[in-house]
RNA sequence: GGCGGGGUAGCUCAGUUGGUUAGAGCACAGGAUUCAUAACCCUGAGGCCACGGGUUCAAAUCCCGUCCCCGCUACCA
């Protein structure tokens, strides 16, 4: 179908550049790089001009920190990692078309010179303000460069940015005891300034471009979350710090100040496609200046607003810069029911993956698409991605190819036999039909970035494949009637060639394999997905193997093991058992005893108790439950107890309940209240006499 | 706390402007079949559409409230 607006004249697909302080894991590739990837080998497919860019970030304080503790430089520290994402981007076939760094000097060049038109223009303005630094060492401090005692858990090594023992974020000022981590030099306030981009004088420029011009297509989270940012106000932000690890300031007064790393990092973008354009003979601002270039940005939910909303404003600041056409932000992956998290360990790096399971990226592709976080937050489990790999790719999709080259080798010695004669049956009419419909199915999902359906849409393909030949039965047919066995195996056989087209976006590593076993040579377009005379009566077929294996149960468990035994626990807490479905009870208003024996409860003593940061209900108990250990307890008696008048006292505790997350904070039990129906009044369940901590209550 | 997104079969997801018995794939059960990697094909079972109110002839869909998950949150108590 044609569209009656021109098609773009070329297409700039950026995928969020990921941090170089650490390996990529699966959530990162199924929200960002594998809808990139296959959005892009689409494109390329039909023909379009398409630059497909990214990069390691490589700049910001996290990286100082990492490469501090490993005694290396932030250079050694981005250039690992650098080249390992590079190399397991490139092992999964993400086919980018540069994958650049922002350490590179064209990087430090355009950005500078973007830094230094906005200046010019006059559209940065200058603001002083308070900064902590280091006295002994003579330098201003990141936020995550002091230490100190966290005034929610009273950890004593606290970033002055979040706690990592309670998941609290926090600002310096709150910290107990601040120190620098460079020096341990009590932090003092100076007074330092910086260069400010003012979004807020771009508010209306803001909402006509993206609540007016962006209300119909883009994705709704994409939307909702810009509408809240700028209906809540913006403020100015600074583009520079203090710090010696980025893009330097390219002014006199901007000495020891570099660009902040959300300024220079998507300028990235920018410097990676001049460094891509000056190898491969382009011109560089034909992607990035030109009306008829269409720009698409692939990233997580986590970065929404700054590539729709500050970049965006950096870009038409500016003023020579296209504006991104649509930024399809994938929600988060979790892993076996858990956020994924760096910190605890807790996820499938991908370059594990590729050595762990070899010869199976495509498995990983498939999976990662099929179960992509589009809509809302998706789980990723082995277990699925083993049914997924033995149910869908083995049986439907690998299966049907394997039976219909299998049965051409048979029957004809591997060459495909001619269709004759005329006139076609309905059978195969409906499904030259079917395989005529499918590229303009399958991309019109994928141009409104619904890659999960595009998928599907791909396998259907392969279902009616199947049915088709269990319809048909050439292999009774065969004995009867040779000249409709030879129609139902030549359209077969058509099929499995015009997928071999179709899967390319999807499945790079196994569309190559496909295409050696039909022999087929040269490249294809897109549309060629949709013929059904790709090969030629009497074609050979190249050698027939199998598409896909089965993936058996020790290898997924194998996985999962490696899983649990990687983990780094979570501080205090063991991991959270899943809480087994509740049997609905034959007697509602009786328990047995064997039930009552399932709780555990227990006497325990108030330690200390806490206010819990942005609750107003909750109170972080420390109890001493005659454990090894102090429990870490949230209770929501806030309203009803002060700290002061909680501790010390003893309560009963239900000591075996699984734990909760609650305001980032694990409680790890329950603590047993009495509630005056009247006035919703708590009081405490306590022992009359003092009994020792951990006593059993029964 | 504020704001955004989400909560639909065992699992992963569709459900267009409110309109018959809420759909698909996988998993499961039964049947048929044997060309194919015990794969394919047919049939079936399986849902208080998070919860509670409301509007309507009619609500998964619109309104109000509550709970839960994820994200964002500015030199904000």
């Amino acid at each position: 179908m044609s569209s009656p607006v021109p098609s773009p004249a070329r297409y700039t697909v950026t995928a969020a550049l990921p941090y170089a302080n650490g390996p990529v894991h699966i959530g990162h590739l199924a929200g960002v790089y594998i809808p990139a990837d296959i959005y892009s080998r689409y494109l390329r497919l039909q023909g379009r001009d398409v630059a497909f860019i990214c990069g390691s970030d490589e700049h910001g304080v996290p990286i100082t920190i990492r490469a501090d503790k490993e005694g290396i430089t932030p250079q050694q520290v981005v250039d690992k990692y650098h080249a390992q994402i590079r190399d397991t981007f490139a092992g999964l076939g993400i086919s980018f078309d540069i994958f650049s760094r922002t350490s590179h000097a064209v990087h430090h060049e355009t950005s500078q010179q973007f830094f230094l038109t906005l200046h010019e223009k006059g559209l940065l303005e200058v603001r002083e303000s308070e900064q902590f630094y280091d006295p002994a060492r003579g330098q201003f401090l990141a936020d995550r460069y002091i230490l100190g005692e966290c005034p929610n858990c009273h950890n004593p090594n606290a970033y002055g940015d979040q706690c990592e023992r309670c998941g609290t974020s926090l600002s310096p000022e709150e910290l107990i005891n601040p120190r620098s981590a460079l020096s341990g030099a009590v932090p003092e306030k100076r007074l330092t300034s910086h260069w400010y981009l003012p979004l807020d004088k771009y508010e209306p420029w803001l909402r006509s471009w993206i609540l007016e011009g962006h209300k119909d297509d883009w994705r709704i989270n994409v939307y909702g979350q810009c509408k809240s940012w700028i209906d809540q106000g913006l403020h100015p932000r600074a583009v520079t710090r203090d710090l010696d690890w980025g893009v330097p300031v390219p002014l006199p007064e901007g000495a020891g100040k570099v660009l902040y790393v959300w300024f220079d990092a998507p300028i990235g973008y920018i410097s990676a496609t001049r460094e891509w354009a000056a190898h491969a003979g382009k011109n560089w601002e034909d992607y990035w200046k030109r009306p008829d270039t269409e720009l698409i940005h692939f990233i997580g939910k986590d970065n929404i607003v700054f590539h729709c909303i500050i970049f965006p404003t950096m870009l038409h600041a500016e003023g020579s810069y296209i504006l991104p056409k649509n930024v399809p932000a994938n929600e988060f992956l979790n892993l076996e029911g858990e956020k994924i998290s760096t910190s605890r360990n807790w996820a499938v790096w991908a370059h594990e993956y590729l050595e762990d399971l070899p010869g199976k990226e495509d498995v990983l592709r498939y999976v990662l698409c099929a179960t992509a976080p589009e809509t809302k937050d998706n789980d990723f489990t082995w277990k699925d991605f083993q049914t997924r790999n033995n149910s869908e790719l083995v049986a439907i999709l690998g299966n049907f190819v394997n039976r219909t080259l299998v049965l051409t080798q048979k029957f004809y010695d591997g060459r495909i036999p001619a269709y004759s004669p005329a006139p076609a049956p309905e059978a195969d009419q409906a499904l030259a039909a079917a395989i005529a419909g499918a590229p303009a199915r399958i991309g019109q999902a994928l141009e409104g970035y619904k890659f999960r359906d595009a998928l599907t849409e791909l396998l259907d393909l392969a279902r009616l494949g199947n049915k088709y030949l269990a319809d048909a039965e050439p292999w009774k047919t065969i004995k009867t009637d040779e000249a409709r066995t030879a129609q139902v195996m030549h359209l077969a056989a058509q099929l499995t060639a015009a997928l071999a087209v179709l899967m390319e976006p999807f499945l790079p590593f196994t569309a190559t394999k496909l295409r050696q076993m039909l022999n087929l040579q040269g490249s294809f377009h897109w549309a060629q997905g949709g013929a059904i005379d790709l090969l030629r009566p009497g074609h050979a077929l190249g050698q027939v193997g199998l598409l896909f294996e089965k993936i058996e149960d020790d290898t997924v468990e194998r996985q999962i093991a490696k899983l649990q035994a990687m983990r780094t626990p979570a501080m205090t807490t063991e991991p959270t058992p899943i809480p087994a479905a509740a049997e609905a009870p034959a007697e509602p208003s009786f328990i047995g005893i064997e039930d009552f024996a399932k709780v555990q409860l227990k006497v325990a003593t108030v330690l200390d108790a806490v206010p819990v940061p942005k609750a107003d209900k909750l109170l972080q108990l420390t109890l001493d439950a005659g454990e090894p250990q102090p429990r870490t307890v949230l209770s929501g008696i806030a309203q009803h107890y002060t700290p002061e008048e909680v501790k010390g006292r003893q309560v009963v505790v239900v000591a075996n309940l699984a734990p909760r997350k609650m305001r980032g904070i694990e409680s790890q039990g329950m603590i047993l209240m009495a509630e005056d129906p009247a006035t919703g009044k708590l009081a405490f369940v306590s022992p009359t006499a003092v009994v020792p901590g951990g006593a059993e209550v029964r």
